[in-house]
DNA sequence: CGCCGATATGTCAAGCGGTGTCATATTGAT
DNA sequence: ATCAATATGACACCGCTTGACATATCGGCG
């Protein structure tokens, strides 16, 4: 029943040269109406579907692109998956999503791989593997064209899209400022993460700006994951003066610090205020819901797959953020000191 | 600097013949140990790489599966796709993660598609694609070895692997009704998948074997979303005679029960028992800590990913559940009718 | 000791299903 | 009539596998 039929069959049934269906294939000039619509409906009638290997191997374009990724949260990684998958599908293009470990000292053989192996025609990477030097490398040699979504450094080299960490982080400082709190603790994210930096960056700048002393105190180490923001936000409330507001550089974190807080009993928001980033469903699910950043995650890897396609210059383009206001922030209350 | 290497080089390099080289590649018997060595060394000093699509252009296997996914949790996917990776990656096999929509009329021709295209081997399905008649349809049309994680129809016909289900609602059931409760709450899953009618079924049948009769005032639609399981519980806790403990089934309904028992400061677990389904982060993320069924979602991927490289016979697994017990189930207070 | 089957390797040619190059045919405009 | 633009075809080739066959070595076995 499914003996898969080949350009030559097509070619047969619409009575043109092979090459003829390959033209109208790959939308090259010179092809008549009339010819372009007969193969057409060869193709249609006899359920063709063209060979990627073949393609690969005569040199041509294999209309594959990979996603290159390391384990971020489920969330984001599905976010980001669906952004590329999204412009990929809409484009005919195929899109192969490839986990790597960027700590494997192997990691730029496997890139190698996959790209001599795949033929892929270009590769986006997602955060942490954008600053994967061994990757970077590789990718430069190969001569491959790529796109980084939120790259922490050299963000010149290459094309990337990315939303500007450190100003959100400025935002929700601020924001966090603007309702009284005065000691506000701040949870970074995972060293590999080059957003780590920024957005403390912007926790600092805020903090500065209003004129409140910098406490080093105040900023605990995470990693990006539930279990951090617990040891985070318990070493946060232990200390003398606990801060009255707690920023967690992302909403597992900020998931973890809540879980502290109904530990031991403190009322969020009333007698802590806490916010996460990023906007994941999960700042949703958790109680009191999140005050968080939005970050347009599908959106910035649906356009890191559309810099990518369509190849040309180095492009760079920036996505808006969103401050959303939920229950986790209120102003600060005045019998608190 | 990349020009890359091919079968002949690395012939010549070990000073063999190319047919030698393929015998090695394809582990055909009949070569020395003397005679792969060398081959051996010859491809990893050029640095070879045995190009996937003349391999496939020729006949050989593409060393390719696919797994076919349609928009479950994040979570979920996460974990599947883990254990597809994890096992593949072992095994030197390339995964294609391929998301489909399985309300598409077009699904069907999707997947021949992917399949024509990209001569994959073999094709893992996962829920709910695992009962979509047209992709079931063109993949034996077509010839194709497939596996299905957690069928809900038709167990027969392929290798499956999945878990109990029913016994698994029974087990937490149980639990429940052993803690003292009797206005026990159930909220269903999403009518695509098909556990969703086990996960009743085990419901019931513990409420029978307990001799609780059946009321269908306990029992609501969800949708498996954290929004459905908030709407179901504010029916539920909407009854003159409340249920004293609700069992959504699955961590994300169950994280909107939650919710909305904060929202009307009713207290979890000492007023109000609450169980998921599922085990997955999320249950460890919100407060209380979910009281659950671990599905071994990586595990079953692994399993299904496993049986369709090793082909064979048609093959059925069943992997264990457990539940696990947290902070979101309490005995039923006397107090409480 | 010669012969045979098992083991080990090589040569060669034919594809797999496309695409590139170059040649050729047709057309319309000048 | 001539030339460039347009339209189509013939054919080799991409890198690998495979099958048919040809050798060559080696360890028994009769």
């Amino acid at each position: 029943m499914s003996e898969r039929s080949t350009i030559r069959d097509v070619a047969a049934h619409a009575g043109v040269a092979v090459k003829t269906v390959s033209r109208v294939l790959n939308g090259h000039p010179y092809v008549s109406a009339d010819t372009r619509d007969r193969v057409e409906a060869a193709m249609k009638a006899l359920d063709f579907r063209p060979s990627v290997a073949a393609r690969i191997l005569s040199g041509a374009k294999s209309n594959q692109v990979a996603l290159i990724y390391d384990n971020h949260s489920p969330y984001y990684m599905f976010q980001i998956q669906k952004g590329c998958w999204d412009e990929c599908h809409e484009r005919g293009i195929r899109l192969l999503a490839q986990p790597v470990d960027v700590d494997d000292p192997d990691v730029g053989e496997q890139v190698r791989g996959l790209v001599t192996e795949t033929h892929v025609d270009g590769i986006i990477l997602s955060s942490p593997v954008t600053d994967c030097e061994p990757v970077l490398k590789m990718l430069d040699q190969l001569d491959i064209p790529f796109v980084r979504i939120s790259p922490g450094t050299n963000h010149a080299l290459t094309s990337s899209v990315f939303m500007d960490d450190a100003q959100a982080a400025d935002d929700m400082t601020t924001h966090l400022i603007n309702a009284g709190h005065r000691r506000i603790g701040f949870i970074k994210g995972h060293k590999n993460h080059m957003a780590s930096e920024d957005r403390l960056f912007g926790y600092r700048r805020a903090l500065d700006r209003a004129g409140i002393g910098f406490e080093p105190r105040l900023v605990r180490e995470g990693e990006f994951d539930f279990d951090s923001g617990v040891r985070a936000a318990r070493q946060l409330l232990d200390l003398p003066q606990p801060p009255t507001a707690i920023f967690a550089s992302n909403d597992d974190m900020g998931a973890g610090v809540l879980a502290v807080a109904h530990d031991r009993d403190i009322d969020v928001p009333s007698e802590l205020s806490v916010a996460g980033f990023d906007d994941t469903t999960l700042s949703r699910t958790v109680w009191p819901p999140l005050t968080t950043i939005h970050q347009p995650m599908a959106e910035l890897a649906r356009t890191a797959t559309e810099i990518l396609i369509n190849g040309g210059d180095i492009t760079h383009r920036r996505l808006p953020h969103q401050l959303i206001e939920r229950a986790s922030v209120a102003p600060l209350r005045r019998d608190i000191p």
